[in-house]
DNA sequence: CCAGATTTGTTCGTATGTATC
DNA sequence: CGATACATACGAACAAATCTG
């Protein structure tokens, strides 16, 4: 865990700037006096948490925490086949305030942090489907401004320039009927049954960055999670 | 993976009966002339599928995948403060038949296999919360009988019995409103907006055994996964 | 198209750390 | 307190995938 949290870091601080190509294992062993067991664990661990991608032959390159690729794994939307989906923005409205009750117990914010709350629109092949509800912790995001909303993944691009790597998430999942702002937003009947996903995301050290309360009027795709 | 396969072999003909504590590794790794760290490996697959616990200091034991403590990793439904639940079943109505069009392609199974088809409802301190349709493939339990469906955990407990292993599974979650018959079961309003669990539990082998379309009234209860 | 070098994947055997009984 | 078990680490070797010239 004390390599893995050396790579982390080396990561964040962006040394090793992402698609790069790593020195190899035993190179890195030599660099830092332990075994390649030790850092192939590390790497491992790198690895399962989307940090890293590995390849037998090829070597280990670093993954851009700010792709699209890197931001699918938070989405548990499906769509045909199995494939995971997010849609584009069409439509976003941004402020900046206190956080109030709720915003401090979920992102574990003093009384008087402040947040920027974000609330989007998403569409999927021109159709809209999702009504969102972002609340950021402002402070861990200072170079963040009110007109980058509009773009997708807009926490993960913010997170990378400022040396935060994103962690695990957990989301809920329940059923939720449309009120006149979410009917009105996408065009549907009020009262349609929606699924709410109410989701956190952390950083890597477990303190939480984000957190969305979405209504997803599904239509043809599907929330699917594994058992293991 | 061919040490973890004879491991299961061992756990599935239960010469490695549940509760059991195992040789040690270094035993293991000696009887079958191969590196303490193959057989870890192995075990390790084995405790990610659920199949044995491992403590340092104590050994590892062989899990009874006929336990709840085994089955309730099956759901993701939880209550207060992320408790999985599972309920107890309040009504069970059981029938045997040949599969049908949505039955074979779930089950993977040919025209003409039967399976059981039962439909029960779940309930949560006293009150009827879900409602749900399973499908078992007939052919792999064959001792299974109609009267035994009233206890949860038939298929796991069955499966045990049949030598038959328990590995992953999928689950697709949707927004449903409750018919006439889910209304008259649950006691609530038709129309009510439901969530909708549609489930298949695979062996070991990767071949389905059980498909559940489950009608589910959270109430207080909630679905979560995590992200990693 | 092939030969050789590089890199991760897998296994081996041993040693030490740490939790449990 | 000692014996035992899993957890972690070490260093070496070979297999298999990949890249290069």
């Amino acid at each position: 865990m004390q390599i893995h949290d050396h790579f982390v870091e080396l990561i964040a601080s962006g040394e090793w700037e992402s698609g790069k190509l790593l020195e190899s294992e035993n190179e890195l062993a030599r660099k830092l006096a332990v075994s390649v067991g030790t850092v192939r664990k590390a790497l491992d661990v790198l690895e399962a948490g989307h940090l890293v991608s590995r390849r037998q032959g090829r070597g280990t390159t670093v993954n851009d925490q700010s792709s699209d690729e890197f931001n699918i794994h938070f989405s548990n939307l499906r769509i045909g086949d199995g494939q995971r989906v997010t849609g584009t923005i069409s439509s976003v409205d941004v402020e900046e305030a206190e956080a109030d009750a709720n915003e401090q117990r979920q992102l574990k914010l003093k009384k008087g942090d402040t947040v920027f709350r974000c609330v989007r629109v998403r569409e999927y092949h021109g159709r809209r489907f999702m009504f969102e509800r972002l609340a950021i912790t402002k402070k861990l995001l200072p170079d963040l401004d009110e007109a980058q909303f509009s773009i997708a993944r807009v926490v993960a691009i913010a997170a990378k320039r400022n040396g935060i790597l994103l962690g695990t998430g957990t989301e809920k999942v329940c059923v939720n009927t449309a009120d006149p702002e979410v009917s009105k937003a996408l065009s549907i009947a009020p009262g349609t049954p929606l699924l709410r996903l109410d989701r956190v995301i952390n950083m890597m050290d477990g303190m939480p960055l984000e957190w969305r309360v979405a209504d997803c009027h599904l239509q043809e795709k599907y929330y699917m999670t594994d058992f293991v």
